[in-house]
DNA sequence: GGGTAATACTTGACATCTCAAGTATCTCGC
DNA sequence: GCGAGATACTTGAGATGTCAAGTATTACCC
C-alpha cells in the first residue's frame, strides 16, 4: 500500500513534525498521544498511591475488584476478560494473592477444568479499605472537570469506544 | 474520610448531600473506567499491528519516535521525560534498538555523563515505513469520529491533562 | 585544589504483560 | 463408550515497567 507522504529528502524541522501528514491524520495522532498522556498520568498517580498506601499494585486492586462485585466468585477466564490480559497474566495474579490468602481457587464441582476464584474475608476487608482511598484519588483528580464537561466526555468516550467494540468482529474478518 | 466539597447549587430534596457526594464518585469512577478501557483497546491495537506487521513493538516504536523528531539526538534522560517512563527502562530498550542497529549512543564531548542517542540511517528507514502504517491505524480507530467530536475531544482531555499537570507541582506545563 | 553534593546512566530484583505450547477435562458425533 | 476437537487453565520465554542501589562524571563551595 503505498501511502507515498516521506519525502527522501531533508525537511526543514519548522515544517516537519507539525505539517508531515495530512491534518486529520496530523488530528488524529495528536488525539491518540493526549487520550494516552492522560491515562498514563491518571493510571501512574493510582499505582503509586497503592503503593505506598497499601503496598499492592494496581492489577492486584483491579483483581480484586472484579470479585468484590461477584460474591459467587469468577472463572480465571472471566477475569480474564473483565480484565482486558490474558489468562496467563490472570494465572500469576491470582497466585499472588492467593498466596496471601486474599482470594481462593475453588474447584467447580460440575467442571473440573473450572476455578471459581473468591475473595477471602481478609481479602473483603482489605479491598474495602482500599477502595474508600482510590475512589478519593480518583475524584480528586477528575474533580477539576465540571459535571457537564464529564458528561460530555463520557459520551465521546462511549461513542469510540463503541466503534472500536465493532471493528473486533468486522474488520479482522470472520473466523469460521 | 469525607471530601466535602459542598457546592452551592440547590439540591433537590430526594438528594442529599451523600447521595451527591456518592454520585460524583460513581461518575468519576465510570469516566475512569472507561477512559481506561478506550486507551487499553487502541494501544492493543497498535501493539498487535506493531508486533505482527514490523515484528517490533510499541515502546521501541514510541522511542524511535521521539528521535525522528529531534536529528541532533536525544539524552537518555530525555528520553525517559518524553516517553513518560523511567530511565532504566530506556535503557533496556535502548540497548535492544542498538544491537539491532536501527540507534547509536554517542558519547557528548561536553560532558562525558551524557549519551547523544540517535537513529541511524536504517533506524531512520524503519521507522518511516512503521510510521505511515501506525498513522493508518490511528486514523481508522478514530475515524468514527466527526471533526466537531475530536475537536471536542481534544479539548476536554487538553483540560484534563492540564489539570493533572498542575497537580504535578509548580513545573512548567507543556503542550502535546 | 579538594571534598561534597548533584547529575546521568546502568544494574538487579521483582511484578506485569503477551504469546505459544502444554496438560487436564469436557463435549459431541458416531 | 470412544476418540477428535473444543475449552480451561498453567507454564515458560521474552519484553516492559518500577524502584532502589551502584558507578562515573561534573558542579559547587571553601
Amino acid at each position: 500500500m503505498p501511502r507515498e507522504k516521506t519525502a527522501l529528502k531533508p525537511v526543514p524541522a519548522a515544517l516537519d513534525a507539525e505539517t508531515r501528514v495530512h491534518d486529520d491524520h496530523h488530528v488524529s495522532l495528536r488525539l491518540w498521544l493526549r487520550l494516552l498522556s492522560c491515562t498514563n498520568q491518571i493510571e501512574s498517580r493510582v499505582r503509586q498511591g497503592l503503593q505506598s498506601s497499601f503496598n499492592t499494585t494496581l492489577p492486584r486492586f483491579d483483581l480484586m475488584a472484579q470479585l468484590e462485585r461477584a460474591p459467587q466468585g469468577l472463572k480465571m477466564s472471566e477475569l480474564s476478560q473483565r480484565m482486558m490480559v490474558t489468562g496467563g497474566n490472570v494465572t500469576g495474579i491470582t497466585d499472588g494473592l492467593e498466596k496471601e490468602g486474599l482470594v481462593v481457587r475453588e474447584v467447580d464441582p460440575a467442571d473440573r477444568r473450572v476455578y471459581r476464584v473468591k475473595l477471602t474475608a481478609e481479602g473483603e476487608r482489605q479491598f474495602h479499605s482500599m477502595a474508600a482511598e482510590h475512589e478519593s484519588w480518583v475524584v480528586d483528580l477528575f474533580g477539576p472537570l465540571s459535571p457537564k464537561q464529564k458528561k460530555q466526555l463520557m459520551e465521546l468516550l462511549g461513542e469510540l469506544k463503541e466503534h472500536l467494540a465493532g471493528l473486533n468482529g468486522a474488520s479482522a474478518g470472520d473466523k469460521a
